[in-house]
DNA sequence: AAAAATCACGAAAACCTTTTCTTAAATTAA
DNA sequence: TTAATTTAAGAAAAGGTTTTCGTGATTTTT
């Protein structure tokens, strides 16, 4: 509700709409002493232009949508926050969704996004979506979309993920060296990709070493952290309880930590256990959590890149990027091998 | 960039595109039966209307803004969420932005938001920020304007905050009662109301109990973690060092708990800590961090639900609202009395 | 049956910028 | 000195929606 518009500044200036709105934008058709004056009103009387006329005209709405599962989350935190940092580099607003994990929520932001209100979006899957329905829509209707994370495997567009796979493998295969010999797998969806191809390094790194891929093993995770607590605390308590566990995606970890400390289970001594994370405080918990870290900030960074790429220039979608960034592990305490008794 | 206008839409129904767009809004003036058509070739041409046109046109824009220093951070990401649940139950858009603790980006996001791109704000201040004139601006400028946590004290604004002189107080009192008797205070920024207070409250409760306020035990702590680092490291290696911390804000007690970690000091032995904090795992470090926990994401959903009144009254100004949620205290190791020496 | 009211819709202005197209004046070229 | 070009500015259309006002046609009132 800015007070002042082109034509109270135009009539102050004794010039016309147009002339003051070219001044403003710079055109080489108006002088450089009236440009000067322009400018000087411009600031005196405060203006500022209105973007929705700006927009209307010039079908550009200098915004990005991001939509996201969550905001409570260190990962997705720390990519908003590289996400960000470009947006404003560039000039760009934010407008942010959650879909809270949750596909109709997914479905319908995609519909608002579609009304043109964004020059772009960057999109991280929610947890039960399996049409790309409404994701193929968004990209058909001309708006540079790129996925970051959670992204879908169903079809072809830009995208900004991490070593998942080798991640999975690395971090199983550290549990193995470690000592363990039964290794659970808490999943966080199996419809997402970034979820299955850490399982598939875990299987994998359980082959190669010559152990049994079990599917009780494997605990499918769902969006009900007291649903999951159960799951965690069965997994715990059954007759052959798991010696290690490998999880996707840090919220499962927290949780197990919860379980453990309830059922008084000695970590690393009785379970092992390594985690995606992007914890700040992982060095510090009791005992300290090994994880495999996302450089989440560069990831939406990277992201954020990719898209204003494909805004700034039309010529998109001859060469579709899709760009993967190393995770890094690091052994804290929680999968620490035991030196107790000698072999 | 949606293709369909209301234009062709008429075209496609042989109606006018003013009776079309009362169809739409659900006007008195249009038949049943004449809605339902309209309707249903609106979703068979996937119509969606142009945001900036209608925003332009009605002068609403279904969108608020938020400003905060930083996303990174737990407190401000649980209230981006409750606010985000409040605006997407309104049908209203989210647009972000981050100061990073720099006064210089609140003044030019203020300039920014004074185009007119949100129909309301809400803010929690930088640690910098002194002047409000550009915060008056933005109120005087018609917009409303709601404060949350780090409200500015020298402006009369609707807020939402916390008890926060009372929860410095109950937090000192604690670590007195603990056995402690020099306690040092870690300060986020001597300009904002909300550190002041705690600290406040820190120094009315060691007066309450005959204990010295030390000029030396209370830290200002800057927008530099190194440097903080360095100024708690200088503290807690002085010649009289403290035996309880009250640490105004979560970043410090962490980076307290580094230092202790590298030199070797014991908490809660040597060392009492209790601090501001929603960490979510303060319960599985080592030692479990006491904390004074802020409703967050209750910070969220109230500030919003301010701004929303005023929003869609108009009378706003003649009763300013002040509202003041509690934190609560959670005694955990880090503060916890040591009972070896018996008196 | 005439007057009044209601109904259902259309025309057009308004919101504010941006941009294309003109145009008058000033400058350069012939 | 006239013709051609450049300069600096204005008029007006366009962008898509909403809303006010107007207008025939139908229904209700007296």
């Amino acid at each position: 509700m800015s007070n002042t518009n082109l034509k109270q500044l135009a009539a102050a200036l004794g010039l016309s709409i147009s002339s003051v709105s070219k001044a403003l934008r710079d055109s080489y058709e108006i002088s450089a002493e009236t440009k000067k004056r322009v400018v000087e009103m411009a600031n005196r009387m405060n203006y500022q232009p209105n973007p929705f006329a700006s927009s209307l005209r010039r079908k550009k709405s200098a915004t990005i949508g991001v939509v996201i599962p969550e905001i409570a989350n260190n990962f997705f935190a720390l990519a908003i926050d590289g996400i960000q940092m470009v947006a404003e580099q560039k000039g760009f607003h934010v407008l942010t969704y959650l879909t809270h994990e949750n596909n109709t929520n997914e479905v319908s932001t995609v519909r608002h996004l579609l009304g043109g209100r964004v020059d772009g979006v960057l999109m991280s899957l929610c947890r039960d979506t399996q049409s790309v329905d409404h994701l193929t829509s968004l990209q058909e209707s001309g708006i540079p979309l790129v996925f970051f994370d959670r992204v879908p495997e169903q079809m072809s567009c830009p995208t900004v993920t991490t070593d998942d796979y080798e991640s999975g493998f690395r971090a199983t295969e550290h549990l193995i060296q470690s000592g363990c010999k039964r290794i659970a797998c808490l999943s966080l969806s199996h419809y997402l990709s970034i979820s299955n191809k850490r399982m598939n390094g875990y299987m994998d790194a359980l082959k190669k070493h010559g152990l049994l891929v079990e599917n009780g093993l494997i605990v499918q995770c769902t969006n009900d952290n007291e649903y999951n607590l159960s799951l965690i605390k069965a997994l715990l308590k059954g007759r052959k309880r798991p010696d290690g566990i490998f999880s996707t995606v840090e919220k499962l970890a927290i949780s197990v930590y919860y379980v453990t400390q309830e059922m008084g289970l000695q970590i690393p001594k009785q379970l092992k256990i390594i985690s995606f994370s992007n914890l700040r405080t992982a060095s510090l918990l009791n005992p300290s959590l090994s994880t495999i870290t996302q450089p989440a900030f560069e990831i939406g960074v990277e992201a954020a890149g990719l898209l204003f790429r494909m805004i700034e220039k039309k010529t998109f979608g001859n060469r579709i990027d899709k760009l993967e960034l190393k995770s890094t592990l690091i052994e804290r305490k929680s999968s620490e091998r035991i030196l107790i008794n000698k072999k």
